[in-house]
DNA sequence: CGTTTTCCAGAAAACGTTTTCTGATATAAA
DNA sequence: TTTATATCAGAAAACGTTTTCTGGAAAACG
């Protein structure tokens, strides 16, 4: 293995001054440059990055935190979405590959997770969907110990950014247009999780559209299940006349019930992932671009470990009606 | 940060015997043991992973490799099911975590992948569904830089393992369980990709029934893509009773397309994705664990890196009848 | 021309481990 | 008792970088 040392040696200059030249610091002269550049490319140098962390204490290690349970079992796009748009955008900044994490949160308490972060030496967390149930994680990032990128949650101190649509507006938009154009007077909304951020804001979204239409809507908790969101379905659509949901995956939940109900009502939902347009004729919702949030948090990350303050950042959504032409690939 | 340095200054020891602590070498005894132990406790030390690799010069590290352009646009859950699997068997075999990669195969060559694999000290290479044109891929494997382990494609040469399911079988056993139970005859074989591995083996366990059942079976080439599979159904399924495809998604793009020229034909998949279930109303298919596949193959990884020499791993298959109340979750 | 400043290159320590080698003590064999 | 062997612990080099500090030469200044 061919290192910095032979470089130098080759080259006729010093270790050091083979690192500046690597890093690109400002003094050193074009002439002694050149030298060491011929002489990496003629031993076929490569440098180690490993070795560099250690001496540097700077690795660029982010991981990716994902709920195995809450994402992996199902047919859900999303989680692989923030994969390729974090793992993308973090080549691109050349930051270390982002080691990508899977976890079952309640299994781990907070040492734990630190000594492995620790160990493994990542800087930095991108959290996706943390809930307000999730302890663990809350005092893994009040810890301060990690730079952390929130999506879909509010952030959490200066050593935090967030990033998210607007979930209130989207959700009102979404069914305003939904309602008005379906001429509905009896909905079923059915929601995210309890105590969920995204959840809470797109339930506001609805109120105050509810409020604005002058209609009461119906409301019940979905968890963000399909099949929840099929039961829930099955017990109420016969009295309402559309069925507005938090998330696609709901809403497919909601249509298939009402397939097999036999009976039709319009359904809207919330994301905007491709499987909508395999499941069902077509379906309003509100599309939110996955890799673009997961690449705006890796930005954000890159943003903090250069010392700056943490910030909320808002990406912007479509509203979209979403069929199997539209996904086909 | 506490380093082992600290530990054994607090132990009253040397450094190298609080590696040999960690590294659960044979001759410490059990009185120094706990005495490092207690140390490494009361510090709250942990081992940096970085210093070790960098030592040791074995990182652990391996990458998997998957395909943007093949995957990672659409709604295909595969490679999800790859990285689940791989990602949970290397933490459980104390292996570093697995880092996921996805590039542009075509994009890079085999030095610059050399280059990148070399300078974050990756030691294998998983890859997934090598086809033979992927050159520089193949030069990368024969370099023998990199222990590799080949999900779905042969192996080539003692560093490298090969796993997947026995394709011939189930595409053979698939194929006739559907064709006697439809009582087809006139059927439309849409195969896979024209130098692919698998597709190649599923071609030939097609052929084997065919002249076992005596039947002249259609074939048309797809692929994998679900668009394609589309237009040879727009363009042949009129005049055949049955269709077969090398894929689910194909199988869904040739059901969708039945569904739009209205006519029935009943469709034959392979793989067993979930994404069948939302698609259509039920189909035969073969069902592969995509998860096992990937564990397996850090399996082998494992084994490599042991030094062991490279082997062909083959995972067992399900056939299954695929529908929604199966994968709702 | 002397002095100060700038520019550049090199020496050497440091990062936190692993691993090899040496040596001391305890145990077993003769 | 002496010699040989086994067991354990420590010293020190090594891994491949980064970074700080020092110093010499060249350039700028008065």
């Amino acid at each position: 293995m061919v290192s910095i040392k032979d470089v130098a040696k080759h080259a006729g200059v010093a270790i050091s001054t083979v690192s500046k030249v690597l890093n690109h610091y400002p003094n050193v002269s074009e002439e002694t440059k050149k030298k060491v550049n011929a002489a990496i490319a003629e031993l076929g140098f490569v440098p180690n990055s490993i070795a560099a962390a250690l001496s540097s204490k700077q690795t660029g290690r982010v991981a990716l935190l994902l709920d195995v349970n809450r994402h992996v079992q199902t047919v859900d796009e999303i989680p692989m979405q923030y994969i390729v748009g974090a793992i993308n955008r973090a080549k691109e900044l050349g930051m270390d590959v982002i080691t990508v994490f899977f976890t079952m949160i309640e299994e781990m308490d907070v040492e734990e997770m630190t000594r492995y972060f620790q160990s493994q030496s990542i800087e930095g967390l991108i959290v996706c969907g943390l809930s307000k149930q999730d302890t663990t994680l809350h005092k893994l990032i009040k810890s301060e110990r990690f730079k952390v990128v929130l999506i879909d949650a509010p952030g959490v101190g200066t050593h935090t950014s967030n990033i998210h649509i607007d979930n209130i507006k989207a959700q009102y938009d979404v069914a305003k247009k939904f309602i008005l154009e379906n001429k509905a007077k009896k909905i079923l909304y059915i929601s995210g999780k309890k105590n969920g951020y995204v959840s809470e804001e797109r339930m506001q979204g609805m109120k105050l559209l509810a409020e604005e239409l002058g209609l009461a809507i119906f409301t019940r908790i979905g968890n963000f299940s399909e099949l929840e969101a099929r039961k829930i379905t099955m017990q109420y659509a016969k009295r309402k006349d559309a069925i507005i949901c938090a998330s696609d995956m709901m809403a497919i939940g909601a249509m298939k019930a009402l397939i097999d109900m036999d009976i039709y009502r319009p359904v809207c939902g919330f994301d905007g992932i491709s499987l909508m347009g395999y499941a069902g004729k077509q379906m309003h919702t509100v599309r939110q671009d996955f890799k673009q949030l997961a690449a705006g948090a890796v930005d954000e990350m890159a943003r903090l470990m250069e010392g700056h303050d943490g910030q909320e950042v808002i990406v912007p959504h479509q509203l979209i009606r979403i069929k199997y032409k539209d996904v086909i690939s």
